[in-house]
RNA sequence: GGAACGGUGGCAGAGCGGACGAAUGCACCCGCCUUGAAAGCGGACGAGGUGAAAGCCUCCGAGGGUUCGAAUCCCUCCCGUUCCGCCA
């Protein structure tokens, strides 16, 4: 949620920041803001002014009765009673402004930080790092999709993924199933040097889905569970995020650094039809994810090392990588900056999104209620409070490097090498060859 | 799922219709004392809104109600603890 005070002290530089988002609609519901907020301050003076009037003079009866003066305190009362009658009604107007006012800021976009690139949409989004792979540099028997390879190892059975629970689930088997639980290990080995692994719940109330901005705006792409509500989570960011919610840090605490493997569940809404095939978009994914709780001096330099350790998971992998950086028109809802990482898919002949990394200033640290106190020169805490900034990545992404895996790592007779790497996950397995069942060679 | 008891400041815990944003203890902070520390003594000590400031307003799980006045009484909901049931 963007800060309800610049409604009043620089609407200016937020229609100014806002605007770089080309998204016209976007400014007339700042506007529209700004409106209900210059009125809401209004109705609160005229509304405090009465509470002010009705608690003084409840006082004064209060002594009035202790002194026995029975008829002036009832005259008092009188004159409260009907104060009472239009302070509830300035109170009701108040809520009423104050509900809109809260529903219209849920729904306006962060700020984007200055450095972000202009743009209109994802096509703008300029490459930072990475070569530009094409089609035509690879053997043909790299330029197979991997849902055809992996189908024909017996690695990959959509097709009862889909028997089971319906279009867009996934189901990997023998080899494949180890594969995908060996990314998850080894995405969270890479990063256990700074970051403190968290077990989180994948059901969460509404409560933590709006925090980090899915809700109320996006409501449906995630997965309700309404007898209970519940929702599941779209990523391990939401119950991430909201740990602290609530709470005030201490300064020497920052930046606090978490990471999660998490199922990861989507409905994709707007994406029926599109990517159905093999391992690339799927209502359920397991994914690892590092985020980050900082202070506004802090957060950039996160940005940076975040962005490393993603593009940095890929690159050990020894996959064709790419960087982007996200422009304006691209940017999320709640993110300040970004960074997506993509790997090249020969097979498929696309550039995978693997990791997206973010920067969300105090957007969503204002939603959940994240704050923390500074302290002077010596140490000492300091009086008043601010929000933290909140940061976070996908450290890897499994199905996407799975299939990336499949297609960059597959020989000439068809069968797949297993990287390096992640042979200690994968009980020594070298080679995944076309058959199903047990997994260790023999 | 059933029953009982609870939800008050960083923590513990009083308060149960008026002088209560809230006793007291612990923690934290600032002084004094000390070579330093501990102990002791004195002081400060929740968050948010609004205002130049004084001040005013809000918050005792959430929402409604009663009252001139609610942490305190009533209703609804949520959450927690314990016991029983069930269960990996």
């Amino acid at each position: 949620m963007i800060d309800q005070r610049l409604l009043r002290t620089d609407l200016d530089g937020l229609r100014t920041a806002l605007t770089r988002r080309a998204r016209p609609a976007i400014i007339d519901e700042l506007e529209h803001a700004a409106r209900l907020d210059s009125r809401l301050r209004d109705i609160t003076v005229e509304r405090d002014e009465c509470r002010a009037r009705v608690n003084s003079i409840s006082k004064e009866v209060g002594a009035l009765r202790r002194d026995g003066n029975v008829e002036a305190a009832e005259k008092l009362q009188a004159e409260s009673r009907e104060l009472g009658g239009r302070e509830k009604g300035l109170a009701a107007e108040h809520d009423e402004v104050s509900a809109a006012l809260h529903e219209l800021l849920l729904g306006i976009p962060n700020a984007p930080h200055p450095d972000v690139p202009d743009g209109a949409s994802d096509a703008d989004n300029p490459t930072i790092v990475g070569p530009v792979a094409t089609h035509a540099t690879y053997p043909a028997h790299q330029r197979v999709p991997h849902w055809e390879t992996a189908e024909a190892l017996g690695i990959l059975d959509n097709e009862r993924a889909v028997k089971v629970s319906g279009a867009m689930f996934t189901m990997q088997r023998g080899a494949g199933a180890t594969l995908a639980r060996a990314l998850c290990q080894y995405g969270l080995d890479a990063n256990a040097d700074a970051f403190e692994e968290i077990r989180a719940p994948s059901l969460v109330s509404t409560a933590t889905l709006t925090a980090t901005g899915q809700l109320p705006k996006f409501a449906d792409d995630a997965y309700a569970i309404e007898r209970d509500d519940l929702w599941a989570i779209p990523t391990a960011e939401v119950p991430l995020t909201s740990i602290y919610g609530d709470e005030i840090l201490d300064y020497d605490e920052l930046p606090m650094r978490f990471m999660a493997y998490s199922p990861a569940y989507r409905r994709e809404a707007g994406a029926a039809g599109r990517d159905t095939r093999g391992m690339l978009r799927a209502h359920e994914f397991d994914k690892v994810e590092i985020l980050a709780l900082a202070t506004p001096e802090q957060a950039p330099d996160l940005l940076v090392e975040m962005r490393n350790r993603a593009e940095r998971a890929i690159a050990r992998l020894e996959l064709p990588y790419r960087v982007i950086e996200i422009c304006t028109g691209d940017l999320g809802q709640s993110h300040h900056r970004s960074f997506d990482v993509e790997v090249y898919a020969p097979g498929a002949d696309d550039w995978l999104e693997v990791s997206s990394v973010s920067w969300f200033s105090d957007y969503q640290a204002r939603r959940a209620n994240i704050r923390f106190r500074r302290v002077d020169d010596d140490g000492k805490p300091l009086k008043g409070t601010d929000l933290v900034h909140t940061l976070n990545g996908s450290a890897l992404a499994v199905p996407r490097v799975w299939a990336a895996i499949i297609e960059n790592y597959r020989n000439a007779d068809g069968s797949v090498t297993v990287p390096e790497l992640l042979r200690p996950y994968m009980r020594g397995l070298m080679r995944i060859e076309p058959r199903s069942g047990p997994t260790v060679e023999a």
